[in-house]
DNA sequence: TAGCATATACAATCTAATTGCAAATGCAAA
DNA sequence: TTTGCATTTGCAATTAGATTGTATATGCTA
């Protein structure tokens, strides 16, 4: 797939969503479909702003893209929001876990970190778990 | 126990990890003892303004004694810090994971909730796990 | 391509939280 | 009890994430 097919199917994703499919949400989406780990809304003001991009507008886009269910808005502790792709099929009971290092700030998604049987019945009498966070000191910070 | 006793084992309490036992740390002491659930820094900071203690004393004291061990500063996912008091046995290190609940703030400890076998050695390879955080709706709140 | 609701830039604002520093105070030792 | 001094406090300024107001610009549908 090019990067002008790519282009395409971005702003067929930002449509499906009842937004406008501008340069600004474009270049969002890219941005966060290329990282490996959620980006808090600093980050991806501070890549968009090379664009000529506003901080208000880059923040504006990210939490009307989470709320008209395009990205994932993720608090993992830190007084930082932290925003991901929703692709299809993830819905909202998507409970892939994050992995938080206190140290650096990195974030790691874990695909295949499950909870056992028996825990999620645990947890279920408490309540209903809408997000799995791990946090710790990654590898690179040991 | 009276009022007076009440003090002299806060006043205790707040020497035994090596802090002065001054009237501001007292009364934040003495508030989150009364306290049902977790207080923000902020609710705490209005309370004491009342006995004449600043903003700037009272974050720092519920730090400091949040670093000392004696409170447990938890971050429930609303971007405020919220500080209760770590009652003797429940330390550091205690590993258990812990039910937040997004809407009212509850804590509920999950003593038996544990990972699947692989998802630990999956996220070992990221790195090392310190702390487990299930966040979502308690079911008073449903 | 014209019309208009949506989105943007720019600037101001809000709130939580932190920091610098001189003055005040807890408390341990004399 | 008093003294010495490190700790703590008050006050003010500041930082940082996030949000909001508003006039202008733009996507997109008809």
């Amino acid at each position: 797939m090019n990067a002008r097919s790519d282009i395409k199917e971005i702003k067929n994703a930002i449509r499906a969503v009842g937004l406008r499919a501008t340069p600004a949400r474009v270049a969002t989406l890219r941005l966060l479909r290329q990282a490996t780990s959620p980006m808090t809304h600093g980050e991806v003001a501070a890549e968009l702003d090379e664009n000529g991009v506003d901080k208000a507008t880059a923040f504006r886009n990210l939490n009307d893209m989470a709320d008209a269910g395009l990205l994932r808005r993720a608090e993992l502790g830190d007084h930082l929001y932290r925003f991901e792709e929703l692709r299809d099929g993830e819905g909202e009971h998507d409970l892939h876990p994050h992995f938080l290092c206190v140290d650096c700030g990195s974030v790691t998604c874990l695909e295949e970190v499950k909870l056992t049987v028996g825990s999620r019945k645990a947890s279920e009498q408490v309540g209903e778990v809408s997000e799995i966070l791990l946090r710790g000191r990654c590898n690179n910070c040991q």
